[in-house]
DNA sequence: ACACTGTGTAATATATATTTTACTTAATGT
DNA sequence: ACATTAAGTAAAATATATATTACACAGTGT
């Protein structure tokens, strides 16, 4: 249920700390993100996605649906 | 630039403070965001997508695509 | 055996989202 | 004219996201 946002980093070859670099963020925020422990910023998510290529409904919107 | 939110909203016919009540927000977070005055947390704009049966990309993903 | 890289995690500090309370104004209805 | 409703806005208080620093650990390479 969580790794919607894990899977696409490791798809672009990119450690949470060279993600964390680019969107401005710490490589403790993405990690706590990616296990879900966290609930992070609009701002953040978009830059999330905007770098990895997807939008916010593929990265964070539900998986429970379907 | 700013009211895909608003107009969901008003679509569905809620005032701020009936949007804000049902998403356990207040009327006057609701009206930030509508304003872009805020950067809301993702659960608070998942809970609005899903009140005004929206995605987090129809509400706030980029405009200016295209 | 030793260094190095990627990640998990925790404590404290800081920035900022969100609430609470309150005043204001425009619009609408009586 | 008055009351009511929806919305704009502001100050102070509170909750929480995020940064900073630091330590631990597994995996890999030397």
């Amino acid at each position: 249920m969580v790794n919607k946002l894990k899977s696409a980093r490791v798809q672009k070859d990119y450690t949470q700390e060279q993600l964390a670099k680019r969107v401005n963020a710490t490589r403790q925020t993405i990690g706590l993100i990616e296990k879900g422990k966290y609930n992070p910023s609009l701002n953040l998510c978009i830059a999330i996605a905007k770098e990895l290529d997807k939008t916010l409904d593929d990265l964070f919107w539900e998986d429970e649906l379907s």
